[in-house]
DNA sequence: TTGAAGACTGAACACTGTTTATAATGACCA
DNA sequence: TGGTCATTATAAACAGTGTTCAGTCTTCAA
């Protein structure tokens, strides 16, 4: 009965040099520049063979942005060492912003391109992201504890304001909005500080997070039928646009 | 002499029908789907046709990007009307988000994406940046002078820090991270008054803006060169990635 | 040895941006 | 009026994309 698993290990051998060439490809030269028949020339086998291991080249960057949560949670997780609670919160959110800056195409895959690869298994194997926002939100909870933060203020609000807050200046960082090449970690920290100073003030917020009771919707991957659905919802699009310049 | 009016009027129609067809599509069925053989077939051109009034497709873009920075433009400079000069600010603010919420396909084109056009004039015609963002500068400096900001803040280092801060929850917002549709503008209000509470604390901020003394780059179009050179400066790739999961 | 299942490929389909040779149009000058 | 010439538009092709499918080839079980 070795025969099957014999195939089996094969069949995962194909699987995994897909996903390592995709990986290579897609760190070497960017999403755009990935396609199946690059990732194909490169593991020696037609373009059609990929298709017997995935569904479709989204199916292999869901597996991509699977990793590339799993390196943020171990980068956050190694960042929250700080005996300090309010420390450890800015820790946090700077292993954050730090992932974004190393990892930069795992990061735009994961929070901000527009060609995130569609669901075909929901949520399988992304159930530790749960974990992982709680970490995020029980470090707020022990900074509250500790007296660095109002009593008053919503955890998981403040979870999702530094969270929000700190993709600008990544996004940002990585499409070089700035001159100086310096400053984008200046700007980083400054938000980060300056979010942190504004939560302890105490100031009234609105938004209520996580209606629904599954934190891990905050970092849903967009179905691909929807995808080319823009717009925040309520914003309509207007129907004459106005005259252009010359 | 009126043959070489007549020609330019006709040449200055076509160039306009170009950019009217490449505005309806991209904003009615997002960037990815805007292809120059559909701009042809809505214009009743063919594909190639295209090439003598538009040097390649980035070109087009580059000029519904000059649009959409217009069109924002126009949105903050309407939005500024308040007499108290933080509620100003607040509503400058305010109405970068709101552009973004209402013209997402211009939002993501001036902003986020990849697939920003290159520059084949340098900035010809986007001079009106500078006194846009210098607008923005000077009402931070006046609520300061109005002592709803301290002394010693910089009013370019808080306008970095607002705008890159609100882009978060923007994209956040388009890319319907959130459950709730009513969250999102939630969300965006409360990292605003966040980050003006922050501000308003004093908090050391390390960001020095502009030392190139042009305040256009801020908002640069990446040359197409090196448009797929991701990663935040001094951002290194690492070369061998780690094993991922099955 | 036969049959079935699985893996793999070549070729095609329907797209994409872009280039090029060619044809047509229309304005100018003799 | 007829010829020249630049402009303009096109058809066709090139090189690329994701994806599908008929068919082949291998491997194992009966």
């Amino acid at each position: 009965m070795g025969i099957e698993e014999r195939r089996d290990r094969e069949r995962q051998a194909v699987t995994d040099s897909i996903l390592d060439a995709a990986r290579e490809l897609f760190l070497a030269e960017g999403y755009a520049s990935v396609s199946i028949r690059k990732i194909a020339e490169r593991i020696e086998y037609s373009p059609a063979a990929i298709y017997s291991y995935y569904p479709s080249k989204d199916d292999i960057f869901l597996a991509l942005a699977k990793e590339g949560f799993r390196r943020l949670d171990a980068k956050v997780r190694a960042a929250m060492i700080s005996g300090d609670p309010l420390e450890n919160v800015r820790a946090c959110w700077w292993a954050f912003y730090e992932f974004a800056k190393e990892q930069p195409e795992y990061f735009l895959l994961m929070f901000v391109d527009r060609s995130v690869p569609r669901i075909t298994q929901q949520w399988e194997g992304f159930e530790f992201l749960q974990q992982m926002l709680a970490n995020a939100v029980n470090a707020i909870q022990t900074a509250i504890d500790a007296g660095a933060f109002p009593k008053t203020m919503s955890p998981d609000a403040a979870m999702h304001m530094l969270w929000a807050g700190l993709i600008g200046p990544a996004v940002v960082g990585i499409r070089h909005r700035l001159d100086s090449r310096e400053d984008y970690d200046a700007l980083a920290r400054d938000v980060l500080n300056v979010t942190i100073a504004g939560l302890q003030t105490g100031v009234e917020t609105n938004f209520v997070p996580c209606k629904c009771a599954d934190p891990s919707t905050l970092l849903r991957v967009i179905p691909s039928s929807s995808r080319d659905e823009e717009g925040i919802a309520g914003a309509p699009v207007p129907a004459g646009a106005t005259r252009h310049e010359s």
